[in-house]
DNA sequence: CTTTTATCGTTGCATATGCAACGGCCTGGC
DNA sequence: GCCAGGCCGTTGCATATGCAACGATAAAAG
C-alpha cells in the first residue's frame, strides 16, 4: 500500500529528531560549559530579552508549563543568576530578574547560540532558509488553530 | 542591538517547541488511548515497515539509541506485541518481529496517525507543504555534514 | 465580614532517559 | 587452540519531566 506509514517521512517523527539532534549541537555552547537545562537556558534568555517578570510571564514568553519555570528558577536562584523579590501586591508572586552574573553569563552564551545557528543555516541558500522560516511559521499558526478547536 | 537574541525566534527553540506541541497532539492517537512511549511506538512502526531485525538495525532505523530500543523492546515483548528470537549464528543478538497483536495494533494506529499528520499539512497550501518538506530535508542533510564533520 | 472559590507557585511521586559500567559472546593476532 | 580486545544488549544510577495534590494568598459570593 502507497499510503503505509514511513516513519522517515513522519512529520512528527522529522520534528522530534531534527529538534534533538539540533539540541544536542547547540548543547556544547551551553550545558556541556555551563551546566545549564533547556528550561533553565530559556528563562535566562527570556529574562534578558523581557527584563523582569514573574513566574506566570515566564511560563508564557518560554512555552515551559509552571512546573519547570519554577524548578528552573530555583536552581537559577541558588546559583545566583536570577534574583526573586517577592511581591506585595501579591504575595503569591514574586518579580523575576536577572542578577548581574546572569546578565553576564547570557552575554557569553548569546554569541555562541546565534553562532551556531548561523553555521546551521548558512549551509542553506537564502530561498531556502525563507521557505524554511515559513515553513515553520505557517505549522505554528497552524497548531494554534488546532489546539484553539479542541482534539475532537 | 539588532542580532540580540530572540527565543521566539531562535531555530532550536522553535523546532523543539513545534516537535513537543505535534508530539502532544499526536499523542491523542497512541500514548493516551494505547499507552505506548515514543520510543515503543517507533520501534513498532519501523518493525512494521522493515520486516524484522535486529536491535542495532532497529536503533538505526529509528534513530534512537540501544538503552531507549533495549528498554521498549522489553515492554513490547511483555505485552505480547513484539517477539525476540535468538540468533544461533551469533547468540549475543536475537530478531526482533511483530506478533499478531502487534501487527494488529499497528493497523490501529497508523491510520490515526497519518490522519492526524494529514490534519495538521492539510492546513497548508501545497506549495508551502513542498516548501517546508524541502527546508527539513536540506536541514537534515546539514546536520548530517555537521555532525559528521565534529564540533571544532 | 465570613465563606467559598480560584489562582500562584511548590512539592511528591512515577516515569522516561542518558551515561557509564557490566556480562556474555565473538574475532583477530599469536 | 588461546587470549586480548571489541561488540551487542542490559542494567544501575542520576537527572529531567509531567501530573496531581498541596499551602498560601487573593478575589468573589453571600
Amino acid at each position: 500500500m502507497a499510503n503505509a506509514l514511513q516513519l522517515r517521512q513522519f512529520l512528527p517523527y522529522r520534528l522530534n529528531d531534527l529538534a534533538e539532534r539540533v539540541s544536542r549541537g547547540l548543547a556544547q555552547s551551553y550545558s556541556r560549559d555551563f551546566d545549564l537545562t533547556v528550561a533553565e537556558w530559556r528563562v535566562l534568555a527570556t529574562l534578558a530579552e523581557h527584563g523582569a517578570g514573574q513566574a506566570r510571564q515566564v511560563a508564557r514568553w518560554t512555552n515551559l508549563d509552571k512546573v519547570r519555570v519554577s524548578r528552573a528558577v530555583s536552581r537559577l536562584a541558588e546559583r545566583g543568576l536570577v534574583r526573586r523579590r517577592r511581591n506585595a501586591e501579591d504575595l503569591r508572586t514574586a518579580d523575576l530578574s536577572l542578577t548581574g552574573a546572569g546578565d553576564d553569563l547570557v552575554a557569553t552564551i548569546a554569541p555562541r547560540a546565534l553562532a551556531w545557528e548561523a553555521r546551521l543555516l548558512d549551509g542553506l541558500p537564502p530561498t531556502e532558509q525563507r521557505a524554511l522560516q515559513r515553513g515553520l511559521a505557517l505549522l505554528e499558526a497552524r497548531l494554534d488553530a488546532l489546539e484553539a478547536e479542541g482534539p475532537p
